[in-house]
DNA sequence: TACAAAATATACCAATTGGTATATTTAAAA
DNA sequence: TTTTAAATATACCAATTGGTATATTTTGTA
């Protein structure tokens, strides 16, 4: 890793809780210079514009998501077991303190949606994307025997279950209760064990 | 109404939908003139600073979200009916284009949550007022002997349903895909049917 | 150790930000 | 119809915005 890859990563990894707490349009080329400690210069020297800054921090931050969750999921053998992770994860608040500022896939959804075509590109891959996982588990656990096929749709399922998921993680972070997490998270588990 | 009042209220109208878009951070001064027609002197000699036109644009779009609610709610005479409001309305794509730049509970709650104490609390108090609302709907069902009592946690319900419909208005804004509100609002349904 | 290249800092830019003081117009009351 | 007050417009303000050209420092390599 050279000089600047370095410096590239510390300021993705300086800014990407700015962003996700204040939003794109939000942070300013200050508060990236004052997260950082770096002056205008080097922060264009390694990036072409604010924007550059602003994707390489969603990234980060989803990335920082999905790897604690993929390594929970692959301990897991059975699909249910697979698809319950999310709902453990969230009860134990889990992630809402890792990145700062709360789900970035929400928060970047809604700010991005009606101003930015791009990132909201980008968030509209990452919601798809896990879709697809999620219904690939819900699919594979049908063909395991684990799930019953007749009256389950794993689309509809999966994306019913990224919904409880945002909106849970929505809720509690306005409300600053934990319990209503926990209390949503239980529905979800009603939900995934309703599968079988 | 004075002329003042009208202005007031005209400001508010045309600058509601721009905040829902733009949240309030990417809403500039220019853009309240803009949708106005109005110089920045008259928008300041009825609002003491661009907070006020928000906060009054943010009760003006959850006002237009809750009367078409409670309109269609007072209609139905079952509680169960009540409940069913929601998935029905949402199916059908109702309020995605009344309020300009989707639900302004989600936008304002991702936004304010981290950066503006004020707004973040005001959305907080529709949040959980929207709660008792269907809790109570939930309650007086099993009062009524349309739910069943045991095994019904009202609370837990009410914020899943909030949940699930606040998630499912993210994803079909982000990926424009209206049959997604459509399969996560069957969920729904069938989550408030499983309280008979 | 010298040198080229990469990385960072400095100092600037025009444009825009939210906000204000004052001038002008419009509307209501005497 | 005149006076007064309310409503709106004009013209400004300092501060901040994102961005850039150039100077300086740091780094790896010969």
């Amino acid at each position: 890793m050279t000089k600047a890859q370095r410096t590239k990563q510390f300021i993705i990894e300086k800014t990407a809780p700015i962003f996700n707490m204040k939003g794109y349009s939000g942070t300013s080329m200050s508060d990236i210079t004052d997260a950082t400690g770096l002056t205008k210069g080097s922060i264009y020297g390694n990036f072409a514009n604010k924007d550059e800054v602003a994707l390489a921090a969603f990234r980060f931050n989803v990335k920082k998501l999905h790897d604690i969750f993929s390594r929970e999921i692959e301990k897991e053998k059975t699909f249910k077991g697979k698809l319950l992770v999310y709902p453990h994860l969230y009860s134990d608040y889990y992630d809402l303190r890792v990145t700062q500022g709360g789900c970035p896939i929400i928060n970047t959804a809604t700010e991005a949606d009606d101003t930015h075509p791009v990132l909201r590109k980008k968030v509209e891959r990452v919601i798809l994307s896990w879709k697809e996982q999620l219904v690939y588990f819900i699919e594979q656990g049908i063909v395991s025997g684990e799930f019953k096929a007749k009256s389950i749709n794993p689309e509809k399922t999966a994306l019913t279950m990224i919904a409880i998921i945002e909106g849970a993680v929505m809720i509690a972070k306005i409300t600053g209760n934990l319990s209503s997490l926990t209390d949503i998270m239980q529905s979800l588990t009603k939900i995934i064990e309703d599968l079988e």
